[in-house]
DNA sequence: ACGAAACTTTGCACAGCCTGCAAGATCGCC
DNA sequence: GGCGATCTTGCAGGCTGTGCAAAGTTTCGT
C-alpha cells in the first residue's frame, strides 16, 4: 500500500476537478437564472459543462446542491471561527464576530454569491435548501453555544440563538441580493444584528426609556 | 348553468374525502416514524390507506407535504389573527399574540402535532419543508408587518421580524416535541419570545448594566 | 326511481431525479 | 513504458410526480 497523498492543489487532475465543479455550478446558476428551476434538467446542465449527467451526480448529490453551493464548508469555517472568540464575549456578539469573517469570504466571490442569492430568491423551493445545508452545522453550532454559555442540555437558549441568528443572516443576504449589492453585506448583517440585540423594537420607536436621545 | 354550491361539510362525498386525507396523513406519519423517511414509499403509504398511489398525489403534491400537514392553512389563519391585533401594539408583541391563538389550535390536536414534530426532528430533510410551507405566507406576513409599522418597502425590518419569529416558533415547537410535551407549547413559545424581546442575552446575565448584584 | 351532471378514483404512460455497478479512460508516479 | 489510483461514462433500475382518459361514485333534478 503506497498511501501517497495526492497534491491537493497543484496536480493536473485536481485542477480538472476544480474546473469541472465550478463549470457545473456556474452553468447551473446561469441556466436556472434564465429559465427557472423546473425548466432546467440535470442533463442540460451537464451538457453545458461538457460532462455526462452521471458525472454531475459525482460532484453534487442533487440538482439543488449545485445551486446553493458548499454551505457545509462555509458553516464549518464559521464554527471554527466561533470557537476562537474569547468566552467572555456574550454569545450573540460572538456569533456576530464570527459571522463577520464569513461575510468577508462572500464578498470575495461577490458576483457569484449575488447571482446565487438572486436565483434562490426567484426560486423559493431552494430557500429551504439553504436551511437544510446548514442544519447539520447548526447542531454543531448549538453545541458550541451551549458550552460557551454553560447551560444544561434541556435549555432552549442555544438552539434558539443559532436558528434565530441563522434566519437573520439569511434575511440580510437575501436583502443584499434584492438590492443587487448596493449596500455592503457587512452593513446589512450589522444592522440586522443591531435590531436583534435591541429586542426587535418597531423602527421609529428607538427607546423603551426615552430619557436620552438616540445616537 | 346549475352553479350549485356543494355542501362543504355535511355531504357524504366530503366526509369520504376528509377521511381519506387524514388516513393518508396519519399512515404516512406512522410509517415514517417507524421506518424513516427514505424507507417508506408513496406506494406503501397509499396501500396503508387503501387507495392507489395515484390518489395519494391527488391529495398531496409530494410525499413530504403529507407529513408536514397543511401549514398554509395555519399560516393563513395566523395572518388573519395578526391583522386583528390593534395597530398600537408593537409588531413583535402583535405576532406573539396572534401566535398564541395558533398555539391553542395545535394543542387541540396535541398528539398529532407531537408525532409530526417528532418525525420532522428525526428526518431533518423535512425541516426545510416547514419553512417552505410558510414561505408564501411569510411574504403575506411581511406585508402586514410593513403596513403596521409603516416603513418603506426597502426597509429590512418586516422581513427580518417575520423570519426571526418564524424561526423562534419552530425552535419552540421542536423543543416541545423533544420533551414529549412535558411543558406546554404556550410556555415554550412565551419563553422564546421573552428571550427575543430581551435581545437574546446570555442566560445567567440578566442585566446589561451590572450595577446590581446578579441573582 | 331514473338519468344526467359533477366529481373522484384508478391505471397507464412518461419525464425527471438519483443510485449502484462495471467497463473504459485518464492521471500520477516509478 | 507501465502499474495503480482515480475519474468518467453508460446502463439498468427504483422512486417521485404529472397528464390523460376510462371507470366508478355521489349529487341533484325530474
Amino acid at each position: 500500500m503506497t498511501l501517497d497523498r495526492p497534491p491537493a492543489d497543484g496536480g493536473l487532475r485536481d485542477r480538472k476537478k476544480r474546473r469541472t465543479r465550478t463549470a457545473l455550478a456556474t452553468a447551473a446558476l446561469r441556466l436556472v437564472a434564465e429559465h427557472g428551476l423546473d425548466q432546467v434538467t440535470v442533463e442540460e446542465i451537464s451538457a453545458a459543462a461538457d460532462v455526462s449527467s452521471r458525472t454531475f451526480f459525482n460532484y453534487f448529490p442533487s440538482k439543488d446542491d449545485a445551486l446553493v453551493g458548499d454551505q457545509a464548508a462555509l458553516n464549518a469555517r464559521f464554527v471554527a471561527r466561533l470557537a476562537e472568540v474569547p468566552p467572555e464575549v456574550p454569545a450573540l456578539a460572538a456569533i456576530r464576530a464570527a459571522l463577520g469573517e464569513v461575510v468577508e469570504e462572500l464578498q470575495e466571490d461577490r458576483e457569484l454569491w449575488l447571482l446565487r442569492m438572486d436565483v434562490v430568491m426567484r426560486n423559493p423551493a431552494l430557500l429551504p435548501r439553504l436551511v437544510a445545508a446548514g442544519a447539520e452545522a447548526e447542531r454543531a453550532m448549538t453545541d458550541v453555544v451551549a458550552a460557551r454559555v454553560g447551560v444544561p442540555a434541556d435549555h432552549g437558549f442555544p438552539a434558539l440563538l443559532t436558528t434565530v441568528t441563522g434566519a437573520a443572516f439569511r434575511a440580510a443576504a437575501l436583502r443584499w441580493a434584492a438590492t443587487a449589492g448596493a449596500r455592503s453585506l457587512a452593513d446589512l448583517v450589522d444592522q440586522a444584528f443591531d435590531t436583534l440585540a435591541a429586542g426587535l423594537p418597531d423602527p421609529g420607536t428607538p427607546e423603551p426609556h426615552p430619557s436620552r436621545t438616540p445616537s
